[in-house]
DNA sequence: AAACAGACCAACCGCAACTAT
DNA sequence: GATAGTTGCGGTTGGTCTGTT
């Protein structure tokens, strides 16, 4: 249902306007005549259009307040942006969103939060705008509908990442020194690190999503084994689903949506774009087309706006098990799913290729005490310098502490909440900046009503088997 | 066929950041 | 450093379309 510019209202009164505000527009700036222009509403004409259009081939994009001046458009700048960047501007990508990106979508907004113009620079050829009518639609219907608003893999990026400490991540995921490199290694990262705390960079808040910038740290090595490793006939990573979307974890192979810049031809993924915005890798090419990240001082990191979360904000719930492919809703016995959840964190870690720290012990001799991480080992974050391999077991319970938090929300219930939590879930009405979102509180949409059904088209993510959301049961 | 509700989309508004003077 | 102008972004609104009753 596109309405193209041509097919708005377009009267013939207002194509006259504005074909006299050519002339006109133009003598008054010629006589200096200072008469305040009404500068026209409402949808643009076609004559409107063919005269923005042509004011930026001849001048280029920007200056938009003179676009006014000169061609006696009457709109105002903001207008005339709007319109070209929205409208006009070339290679713009029409119709509806593949499934590609709305994957993508959901994986950018877990990570991104409500900032829509840094989405679309991942997704060419779309506008923020585009963007954000999508995800607002989308998001209002899934939670009307009870329904969580990420896809699974999403909500398990979102739990996993749980585990990893702020201090470690939001100095790399905009520190200057990491920006645009290609700092692929553990030293680098504790340097820019080390050099972000040096900056009075402080900050004890989890990380958002971040698994795309720890298969980074990988040195791009990181790839899901052909076939996938999830065999285990008891697990729910045989889901197809997983698989598929592996795409987003396999550097240099594909990306999920071809990108391109506006400008020039589709290349490879790289982990720049897999880290969307967050990551350390990539070149300075890559970074071209990344958004910009900020050059301040102090790093800001943008965590999920709690646009979604303010409005409900619950702990998962079995519908986060049923929507991870964790047993459904019932999980009458905890015990009794920990030998499988014991497997399925190794075939997780496997499959990326991380070697529990156990595992693997320190190969270089860090003095930070980290593991090796000879271009396979998974960076495992942990904070205060303690010598890694001496908390495998540790990552471990955090891991199982992970996967339980998904399956068991009811040993977290909000009147439980530790302290230490309580801050962040302080039930404020009012919507809290994004920079005090702590994703260990994060409400993936899941719904504490029980596993979920779905009845409408969009609850389907792509997936098959038993992650699918048409599997689960009526949630209200 | 008409009425209604929901979905979708384009555009506007206000604010903040940035830049030039 | 202060100020004004410009640009970019996110939230919101209003109109149109589409499906349902």
């Amino acid at each position: 249902m596109e309405k193209s510019p041509e097919a708005a209202p377009t009267s013939s009164p207002e194509e006259e306007k504005a074909a006299e505000g050519v002339h006109g527009e133009e003598a008054a700036d010629q006589e200096g005549d200072v008469t305040p222009l009404v500068l026209k509403k409402g949808p643009w004409t076609a004559a409107e259009d063919a005269m923005l259009t042509d004011h930026v081939r001849r001048h280029g994009e920007g200056n938009w307040n003179a676009v006014q001046r000169m061609t006696g458009l009457l709109r105002c700048g903001k207008s005339c942006r709007l319109r070209w960047t929205n409208h006009l501007r070339p290679n713009l990508k029409k119709g509806s969103f593949s499934p590609d990106e709305e994957l993508l979508i959901a994986q950018l907004h877990a990570q991104l939060g409500n900032k829509w113009a840094r989405m679309a620079a991942h997704l060419p050829g779309r506008t923020d705008n585009e963007i954000k009518n999508y995800w607002n639609t989308r998001t209002k219907r899934r939670q009307r509908s009870g329904l969580p608003v990420y896809p699974p893999e999403v909500q398990l990026q979102l739990a996993l990442s749980k585990r990893c400490r702020y201090d470690e991540f939001s100095p790399l995921a905009s520190s200057p020194q990491l920006s645009g490199t290609t700092a692929t290694n553990v030293q680098e990262l504790d340097a820019a690190s080390a050099a972000a705390a040096a900056a009075g960079y402080t900050s004890s808040r989890p990380a958002p999503l971040d698994l795309a910038r720890q298969l980074a740290v990988t040195n791009q090595t990181v790839q899901f084994l052909s076939p996938p490793p999830f065999s285990a006939p008891s697990s729910p990573w045989t889901r197809p689903s997983f698989a598929r979307n592996a795409q987003y974890f396999q550097f240099a192979h594909s990306s999920p949506v071809s990108p391109s810049t506006p400008n020039g031809p589709a290349r490879p993924a790289t982990p720049a774009d897999l880290s969307l915005g967050y990551g350390v890798g990539g070149g300075a090419a890559d970074q071209s087309r990344l958004p910009p990240l900020s050059p301040s001082p102090g790093p800001r990191v943008e965590l999920p706006s709690n646009q979604l979360l303010g409005q409900q904000v619950m702990p998962p719930t079995a519908a986060t098990a049923a929507g991870l492919g964790l047993g459904g809703a019932a999980l009458p016995d905890h015990q009794q799913n920990a030998a499988s959840l014991e497997k399925m964190l190794q075939e997780l870690h496997d499959a990326i290729k991380v070697v529990p720290p156990a595992l693997a012990p320190a190969a270089n001799g860090d003095a930070g005490g980290r593991p090796g991480v000879g271009g396979t080992v998974l960076e495992r974050h942990v904070g205060g310098g303690v010598p890694e391999n001496k908390l495998g077991g540790q990552h471990r319970d955090e891991d199982m502490e992970t996967l339980f938090d998904l399956m068991m929300p009811t040993l977290t219930a909000p009147e439980t909440v530790p302290p230490a939590a309580a801050p962040n879930q302080s039930g404020s009405t009012s919507q809290p900046s994004s920079d005090e979102q702590d994703p260990s509180t994060v409400d993936l949409g899941v719904d504490l009503q029980g596993a979920g059904g779905a009845s409408s088209s969009d609850q389907d993510w792509g997936l098959d088997g038993v992650c699918q959301w048409s599997n689960m049961s009526r949630i209200c």
